[in-house]
DNA sequence: TTAATTCCCATAAATTCCCATTTTTTTCTT
DNA sequence: AAGAAAAAAATGGGAATTTATGGGAATTAA
């Protein structure tokens, strides 16, 4: 499965079009099995959970995978109830144009508050869109944070974190 | 089998009259065997279940599902009984005109409180038609659970639960 | 024959499509 | 290695289409 790498800071113009990271296109293309040379890649963009400031954009085969995950948890469940609101009702299907464009829709550029630009940043199987100036802040904090660790603390001890129960 | 994704809130006229998103007409016309350029798409609304107060829309194809399953169960069991009334009874099958709309009948509109505007919400291969102010109320209780959640918590994680047993 | 429903037409706003230009990156040549 | 040429990426604008919505006439139902 091909992953995103990379991130990008693009014009967005007043109809809400945005060119995508030309990397991140070709990542897009190959994970929809629908996609041919002449088509225009889909994706599908989940922007509902109230606690991220970002939009996260799922490749046709991310979605594809999450959506089975769902279908298998219980009918009914309070779980697969919250699950379908965010990943197929707060989401928003769409494609790259054959430009390379996205157009995203004036409600989500609200949401995260993109005015004339916006910052991709790769995220494994999705990458997301901030508002760049919130991206900012966000790094910020993230920099404190490292800046708090032992003088040779290396963050790479968490990979071998990976293998352990989750709650440990 | 294509699937429903999205959300939307358009205006309900005096003759009952609103328009369907157009993302989900696509998914209702190729989910309707019948269908063909030109012609009227037609969906099943299900309003039963006075649990839920909002309108459940199923394609043909969902609803031809349904129908074969109902029929697979011993005839003049009690789950049947139920079953039939549900779908076959407590159902309107209509369709889409050629202006994109839908007539929500008086009677249900009556019955989840619809005014002026109605909210519409994917939910797999079925899509929800609420009045909006309900709707919003139910968001806010399924925020404020996330909210009461620790500060990294990430409902994706319900995903991996998948393989577990149901009642684990 | 009143009321409700369906059909038909109209319009404004939003979205998509198409084409052109600029900018950046890559390749080629010397 | 520098500069020129070519290709790819990013961006901008207008025309054409689609969407959402409203109103009235025709038809059907009660």
């Amino acid at each position: 499965m091909r992953r995103f790498r990379g991130e990008g800071l693009n014009k967005v113009d007043s109809k809400g079009r945005v060119s995508i990271p030309a990397l991140f296109r070709r990542v897009i293309e190959v994970c929809d099995p629908a996609w041919t040379d002449g088509l225009q890649p889909e994706l599908v963009i989940v922007y509902g959970d109230n606690r991220k400031n970002f939009l996260e954009c799922y490749t046709i085969d991310a979605i594809d995978e999450v959506d089975q995950k769902i279908s298998d948890l219980p009918r009914g469940s309070i779980q697969r109830k919250m699950l379908e609101r965010l990943f197929h009702g707060q989401s928003f299907p769409t494609s790259v144009d054959d430009t390379g464009r996205l157009v995203i829709p004036h409600k989500l550029r609200e949401k995260i508050g993109i005015k004339s630009e916006a910052y991709f940043i790769a995220s494994g199987d999705t990458f997301q869109i901030w508002n760049p100036e919130t991206f900012q802040e966000d790094q910020d904090k993230a920099n404190a944070w490292l800046q708090s660790l032992p003088e040779d603390f290396d963050p790479l001890i968490y990979l071998d974190a990976s293998d352990r129960q989750p709650d440990e």
